[in-house]
DNA sequence: TACTTATTAGTACCAACTACTAAGACCAAG
DNA sequence: CTTGGTCTTAGTAGTTGGTACTAATAAGTA
């Protein structure tokens, strides 16, 4: 099998650091089968320091840091809201969480991140996520903006049904159809 | 201040190891106000490895600790699992998971559950989410006892179609069907 | 004083880098 | 086809925090 192209290297890359940032450069230059310098530019783009410092940052205590990541934190910063029609909102993974935790909570934040924005375009008090048919196109990278736009579709007095889709840039890595019931208040 | 003799400064450089790992020869040689070439040779003498050796090994600690911490966090605790085949996992829903807004954190718990769970059946290093199909299907209260189970339906060498579902005692709450892509590593 | 232990100085070497320059490879458009 | 851009590789100098070793010196003791 061919090397992989640039970018697909540095999605493998993010991930491989994540499951094992005790990597050296050396070791990953093989793993990847390209020379030790583009590792190094690849971590340089990444934003993703050299092994010492991975390793220096996993033994200090940043496991409070990671343990404040806690779900209902990752909804997102929600940058607009057309009440019942349209909402926007951007998460940015943080590096300090990536290595340790990213792999496995990656699915769960774009999900979060969708679900949570599902329940402000709707202008309910009480609003639960019904079902879902849900997508995730491409890996997100460290650092990457993932800016999250929700449309309803349509809207009955229980049920709306909502369009995800999540960008990095121009690059969809998460989309969804979201199936919402809510309650009016007296009932 | 006087220089401690070599037995008393050799106590005193444990003790300072032990709850300061992050310090260099160079800093003790300070420190106590000896030469470094002296610090050396007491770690020698007293087999503590170089600063780099201790933060690894701290750091090693420490990623299992949080590993398995984040992992608990996330997903409940996983109580069965059969390699590639099923898995069962528990998660009980605390107050702080439901701390904002109920509806919210209801949906992204037994999604981070129901997708955690598909994570750790598959007996791969690396397991991404790649769609889902889900559904809540009842609600969750404060305190309930959410059993997930995962049944894999079907597992080519990169892709895995795994089941889902959800109950508090005998009422199913969620269910989604998961498709997970993985990637074998020789390493 | 001679002997032993403790300490210091200094050299060569290493791993795993950073930061930089420069050149070649590859593809895409004018 | 050639020019330009990105991508990749090569190579050098310098850094940190060491190892491993030799040699000289200082301090304490018989």
């Amino acid at each position: 099998m061919g090397k992989y192209k640039k970018s697909t290297r540095q999605a493998l890359l993010v991930d491989k650091l994540s499951t094992n940032p005790f990597m050296t450069d050396d070791q990953l230059a093989q793993y990847f089968d390209v020379s030790i310098q583009t590792i190094r530019l690849d971590r340089l783009a990444l934003n993703i320091p050299e092994l010492r410092e991975r390793i220096k940052s996993v033994a200090k205590e940043e496991k409070n840091k990671i343990r404040s990541l806690s779900l209902q934190e990752v909804t997102g910063d929600i940058t607009e809201v057309e009440m019942n029609k349209r909402a926007t909102s951007v998460f940015e993974v943080e590096e300090s969480h990536t290595f340790l935790k990213y792999n496995v909570a990656r699915g769960q934040y774009l999900f979060a991140q969708a679900n949570s924005l599902c329940v402000a375009v709707i202008d309910q008090p009480v609003v639960l996520t019904k079902s879902a048919k849900i997508n995730f196109v491409h890996q997100v990278k460290v650092q990457d903006k993932v800016v999250s736009n929700a449309t309803v579709q349509s809207m009955t007095s229980k049920i709306a049904i909502i369009d995800v889709v999540s960008k990095v840039g121009d690059i969809v890595v998460f989309d969804g159809l979201f199936e919402m019931y809510f309650k009016k208040e007296d009932d």
